[in-house]
DNA sequence: TAAATAGTGTCTGTGAGACACTATACA
DNA sequence: TGTATAGTGTCTCACAGACACTATTTA
């Protein structure tokens, strides 16, 4: 899920946008990007990195600007009171070039799941389930993901263990993953 | 090999520089780019792309500034009269951080070798030999390449075909590579 | 015991990495 | 015929992708 917030200054006023700032001068990349995360009422995560620029000249009717997208993961438990959540693969009418942001830094974080281990861990919880990690890894891809290829590659990820069922969508309950330490 | 210029202006004057400009309002990242390589009397290739942005806020003693790095390759035959070359692998000394972005980005362009087309093409010649394909692997990875395992790399590319023998280090000449048409 | 959800076994092909061996040209 | 450079054959291992089969739980 990608958040995002209700703008109440013009321009698109009323229309969701990607948290976002103007980079102070002397500001450093993660600082601005810790005060746009808390426009959605949340704090910067430890977790984040740099995705890519855009630069196309008309993308705020302002003026041109330049935007560095920066990825962070919240958990459930971080407040985000003013955030909207939308799913990444369909995150619907945004402001700006703000929908296209989404859909062009989508696979950049799908090279990092289950590869980069601060992403994935902040990406799932301390636990989740089989079912989970196909819901999450189908949300990034896009395409369907083979349950089994899934389950072996997540046994292959260091410090991530089998950690007995947990609860799923049907009757038989799916395996429970637990990350190690804390 | 990278291309520096000899600054002439301060800070850092007659210090080798990547080439770099202030990016204007309204002005896309490869028109900065455009201009940027100017400086080394070259015109910006059709092949490019983005690399990261730089924000420590000390790397320049102006002030302030963000840089975003981009690739291009230069040809041969391309005029860059005011080029200092330098090996990517040993860079030597260059003005503001710029020994730290070539440090940081080679491993970024060893991911696009001999899978962007576009980014093999341009960096080989119409035609190269086995040898020098080895010399660009290793000067962009860092560490030892395996001829055997080049070569068959390099035999599944499409457009690039065997064309006989080149000219080598040594006794036996090397085989030749030559891209498919133009 | 049927149905829905979830997991496992196994096969294929591909590709990385590594080693030993062979080939070519020149002195 | 020895030596330096270059290419080839082949082996192992790991992994992606895919399919069929089995297992678990509830109704």
């Amino acid at each position: 899920m990608v958040a995002a917030y209700d703008r109440d200054t013009e321009p698109f006023v009323g229309v969701p946008a990607l948290p976002g700032v103007v980079v102070r001068s002397g500001e450093r990349i993660f600082e601005a990007a810790a005060r746009a995360i808390g426009k959605i009422g949340a704090q910067l995560p430890a977790d984040r990195g740099q995705l890519r620029t855009f630069d196309e000249p008309s993308r705020d009717p302002r003026g041109p600007s330049l935007s560095i997208a920066v990825w962070a993961i919240l958990g459930p438990t971080d407040p985000a009171e003013a955030a909207i959540w939308r799913p990444v693969d369909a995150p619907g009418h945004l402001a700006f070039d703000h929908a296209r942001i989404v859909a062009d830094c989508r696979p950049l974080l799908a090279d990092h799941l289950w590869r980069d281990a601060a992403f994935t861990r902040a990406l799932t919880r301390p636990e989740f389930t089989g079912t989970d990690a196909v819901a999450i890894a189908e949300q990034l891809t896009g395409g369907p993901v083979h349950r089994a290829n899934l389950n072996r590659e997540l046994a292959r990820i260091p410090g991530l263990a089998d950690a007995g069922t947990g609860v799923g969508l049907g009757p038989r309950p799916p395996k429970l993953w637990r990350w190690e330490q804390g």
